[in-house]
DNA sequence: CAGCATCCGCTTTGATACTG
DNA sequence: CAGTATCAAAGCGGATGCTG
């Protein structure tokens, strides 16, 4: 293993995540959970196969992922986060803070996975009124969508189509992480192309006031 | 730039920030402010100094570091974080938190300097009695020192000798940096060969209870 | 000396092909 | 499905050289 050589926190750290798609793959095992080696060669466009093999190896001895196999309906080897890997959320979270004005730039010809939503929401979205019923918004981007549901306080982001979503928004990744996050006022989307279906008072109950 | 190529917060973080040294750059500017090149280039063991040149345009251009001319007693290009630099200092400390258990390990040959105690100082300490007068804490590893003040709440760590310390622990970089996290209990770390010259007490203060 | 740029041997990455 | 094998290209670390 490439180290910094340096007797320093930061510097420690780096030396085990620090590794080019090494914070991508945490990424992937946080959304997913357990997940088989294809799906997460699915959730990470553009690693190389070699790469992942190689990375998995990597963390597993850092003890930040572990094997297991997993009993018959599944019977294959599974891949997840030990504790110490499910340490690294609040990391993450940090750097969903600090990306997400950089989502602002067009999308070019990025790959794009609905579950990718689900940080973001986390960190953006609260229930702001926990007297009220519970509520399910349905966020959709072609044929992936996410499920954000507010009830007593408690925020819940699932990756699955809601059953009876409150309200339904859709469109392409630009608008639907943008009113997530904020960055774009609900009404500007909606002007931009953002598709909706339901009760928009819905969303106003998730959406933190501007920090 | 290369870049993961995914609309995705976590990833467009990393597309900037994610390329070694870059964090330990800033680092470096967070803990020093305002730098001399060179001065980075010692702030940062084992950095090649073209990488050092590379990355800091890198940074330039994404809008983490500027360079400016300093007023006459300095009369050089000098390097400083802009707004959006030390916006990373949350993810700092996240690296930090993460990264502390990582340091028990032997130090082998790493490299070690003083200011890398600053940021877990700020994380691991803080005032738990404001209502007592002010007191001032020296933190020797060989010649460099770090000096920590806690007064009416509020704690300030500074990388310079303290005048009149109420205490002062010296030591190697394990035992000052294991005792300022918490990771090694006071009397256990002085068992270990921690020196301390002044009131104990004035230690107590500034540690939070075990979280 | 401060602030780089150049060259060079080595390692890592990324794309593809192949295997149990 | 879960990787290994191969290989060209890019990146890294170290040394050295150039310029104000």
């Amino acid at each position: 293993m490439r180290t910094y050589g340096q007797y320093c926190a930061v510097a420690k750290a780096l030396d085990v995540i620090g590794d080019r798609w090494n914070l991508l793959i945490v990424r992937e095992l946080l959304l997913r959970g357990p997940s088989r080696y294809t799906d997460l060669l699915g959730g990470l466009p553009g690693i190389a196969t070699n790469l992942l093999a190689d990375r998995l190896r990597q963390l597993e001895q850092a003890g930040i992922v572990e094997r297991y196999d997993a009993p018959p309906p599944v019977a294959t080897t599974l891949l997840r986060l030990t504790p110490r890997g499910e340490a690294l959320r609040p990391l993450l979270l940090e750097l969903v803070r600090w990306g997400v004005p950089l989502m602002v730039e067009e999308v070019e010809d990025d790959a794009f996975l609905g579950e990718w939503l689900t940080l973001p929401a986390e960190l953006y979205l609260s229930d702001q009124r926990p007297d009220q019923p519970p509520v399910s918004i349905e966020l959709r981007v072609g044929d992936e969508a996410v499920t954000v549901e507010a009830a007593g306080g408690e925020l819940r982001v699932a990756q699955r189509p809601a059953e009876n979503p409150d309200l339904t928004l859709s469109g392409p990744p630009r608008l639907v992480l943008g009113t997530v996050t904020g960055m774009l006022p609900l009404q500007r989307a909606i002007e931009l192309g953002l598709q909706h279906e339901g009760d928009l008072a819905a969303f106003e109950r998730l959406q933190a006031p501007a920090p």
